[in-house]
DNA sequence: CATCCTAACTAACGGTCGTTAGGCAAATAT
DNA sequence: ATATTTGCCTAACGACCGTTAGTTAGGATG
């Protein structure tokens, strides 16, 4: 089937933009690089994609879509805070770790997005960061977290996460289960010796 | 005398810089926007810098070895490993916090250096990580620390401190000292109330 | 077999990139 | 007063940018 080979073509241009993006940023990698890399002419890639900027909206909204989802999928299983807090950066580290090159596009190229995505991509965001305020807040509610500023905490948890990119190696000795079980025992217990 | 305006106007190029690399990145910043920014044309500006990558070169190396002189001079206290740990987060979010743009740069737009400052630059951070990693062997040894994987607690503990640009406001109510106390906080005890 | 469609090609577009050469007016030094 | 230096200018370089137009070979479809 024709539409097949076309699908798959597009997948692997979308692939490489995202290994590429990753590894040289947004602006600094061009339309003759990715299709180099494909064996083709930078012209022949549009008959696949509509432009350059598409696959960066596409990178950046696929896994915005993939963080919203499975928060909305959590907050509807009503678990106590400190549960909802394990599973919620599980989760969240299951995302990243599954989706690496793209999490770093996702983390750092969403900025050459243009209007009005730009403000789209943000307002996802800020979503999800308050989803993660209100799992703080109502730790902070049943006395189970001590909270002394709610932004400083809410970002310590969300870089720690979004760092894993940095050193994470899929086939290294530390699974994204286990790196989710020791970051989350980190968070709530800290290294202090008692 | 003439040279202090040069140095005036050097000085002006690589604030401005900073700051635009910072909020475009290196790629997407051009000369003549930077120009722009000073009111001259682009040319004019190698009247006072070699090339473009000269400034990103002088912005890498400046912090880090603001990070290096730092560290350098902790362990030279020989302190306690909770002590040492706790200056040393302090030490260095003091760094960033008064380096905002500069930081930014540094931890995202080192790749795009060339060779050899490309090597150089990593060499010097894996240094400055050994630091603080030996702070953690330490804390262990002296049986004050408890943990259970060296590089993940070592990327949590950086993460979240190079996350600070992401939400720090140099006149909101969380000056520099107050949030390494309260990082340090987290980082030691967590967020559990006990 | 004739027709259509796909995925690639070549050629080229207007534009921007970092950088160099050469000049010129004002400031500084002698 | 003269000579030198400074800080900018204009013009231009070759290279590369994202993208469009038009074409063509070859496979799928009738």
């Amino acid at each position: 089937m024709a539409t097949a080979i076309i699908k798959n073509r597009k997948q692997q241009i979308h692939h490489t933009a995202k290994n590429l993006f990753r590894e040289r940023g947004y602006a600094a990698t061009s339309m003759r690089h990715i299709a180099g890399e494909l064996g083709i002419e930078a012209a022949s890639l549009y008959s696949h994609i509509k432009s350059k900027e598409e696959i960066l909206q596409l990178i950046c909204f696929e896994l915005a879509e993939q963080f919203l989802k499975s928060s909305e999928e959590l907050q509807r299983k009503k678990l106590p805070a400190k549960e909802l807090f394990k599973q919620a950066v599980t989760e969240h580290i299951r995302i990243i770790t599954q989706n690496m090159d793209s999490s770093v596009v996702f983390l750092h190229e969403w900025r050459h997005l243009s209007e009005p995505f730009l403000s789209d991509f943000k307002l996802m965001r800020k979503r999800y960061e308050n989803f993660y305020k209100n799992i703080l807040k109502a730790g902070a509610e049943e006395k189970k977290f001590q909270i002394r500023d709610e932004k400083l905490t809410l970002f310590v948890i969300f870089s720690a996460m979004n760092g894993i990119y940095e050193w994470f190696t899929p086939n290294g000795k530390l699974q994204p289960e286990e790196i989710a079980e020791q970051m989350v025992e980190v968070f709530l217990n800290g290294i202090l010796k008692n």
